[in-house]
DNA sequence: CAAGATATCTTTACGGCGCCAAGATAGAGT
DNA sequence: ACTCTATCTTGGCGCCGTAAAGATATCTTG
């Protein structure tokens, strides 16, 4: 007799207990941080034993993995949407970074999670660099349309690279309290991060060289 | 009888027990990397008990803070130096972004270390943000020399803020292998580190508004 | 439908971890 | 010399990641 679930393909006795365990560890990271993120409290938020996981993740770092997988996923269609609702290519380089930084303050776990596996294997996710739908690529293709030179494959690859680097230590430096004060100072979060964006290279040179 | 050491001021029995888990804290860090970082190790490492460290710390925290702090102090140094070699106010800003970048690739793990105390505890070091000696200061006082306006304490605070964050997303991304191909395109790490610094506002901007 | 194969999950156990309490020990103060 | 106190060790707690072995449910094959 069957679980009574959804008609999804599921396997054997849980039904889907992959996806289960990325959720709960989701669930495990959002009320109790990263540093409770354990393979054993996934389990038992699951509600199975220490030991069923590793029918499904080679180990702890499979799952972690996973999780940042879905992150990586959440961020992409952050960026996606940010870029669709640009009114002009030259706003969106700067809508995209706010997009990236709002992602990681509003899913710090999460975005922590992403990064720390990330440096373990010293790699980012293929995901975020794949050819056409990554991440990544986004950026490169938005600087394009904001009037980059795509003749000059190296200097797009630097400018993106630039962009991610402006974005990701925003991102992280958003966290800690020392700047409240410019928050304040500049009427609101998002209104900071726009600041600091100002004073980054983020969009192609708007001056002759 | 006392243990036949230097003349230091040294507590009862080992002689500096504290320092010497700190410098075993950071051969360890650099034989096994910051996942190998325990108390337990560290302990072994300096050759006493695994409680021993609790007379001297409060909790493992307390040591990996410790550990960070040497190592703003080390960076701390780094940037003194890139700074007093700077040719002119103008060069200094990139000598001290390259100088900062340089730092966190010649010691990941301690660069790490300083960043994940940090983010636990949502709070840079005092040491950081310290009024007159503190790296951050060194990069603001840099970009006044440089050309950008005192009166401005907003906009000075800002530029060295998104200084700060340009650098720390390139030390972070540098240490990726998908970036490798960009360094020998660049011909060398740190001209790959210069070439990104060049797409980013490490400058006071160098054109009219 | 019967029976064996197979995938899933549980139980049990090992060593390592952070941390705590109780005891041993060695220097400091009188 | 005697006491006091800071230092260090021992032993133990519950948690962790992980492996091996047993139980159970589903799939497959006849």
């Amino acid at each position: 007799m069957r679980h009574s679930q959804t008609a999804e393909a599921r396997p054997y006795h849980h039904g889907d207990l992959r996806r289960a365990l990325i959720d709960a560890a989701r669930r495990v990271l959002e009320a109790e941080g990263p540093s409770a993120l354990s393979l054993r409290a996934v389990a038992r938020e699951a509600g199975v034993s220490p030991a069923a996981p590793y029918h499904h993740f080679k180990d702890k770092g499979e799952l972690m993995d996973a999780v940042a997988h879905e992150g990586w996923d959440l961020l992409d269609a952050a960026l996606a949407a940010a870029k669709a609702a640009a009114s002009s290519s030259q706003a969106a380089m700067s809508e995209l970074g706010v997009a990236y930084v709002c992602f990681a303050r509003q899913n710090p776990a999460l975005y922590r999670v992403m990064y720390d596996t990330a440096r373990d294997r010293e790699d980012l996710p293929d995901q975020m660099r794949g050819d056409e739908d990554g991440a990544y690529c986004k950026v490169r293709d938005t600087l394009v349309e904001a009037g980059a030179d795509p003749a000059d494959t190296l200097d797009i690859e630097l400018a993106t690279t630039a962009a991610w680097c402006s974005a990701h230590g925003l991102a992280e430096m958003a966290g800690f309290t020392q700047f409240d004060h410019l928050k304040v100072a500049c009427g609101g979060e998002v209104a900071f991060f726009r600041a600091v964006f100002q004073h980054m290279g983020l969009v192609p040179k708007p001056c002759a060289e």
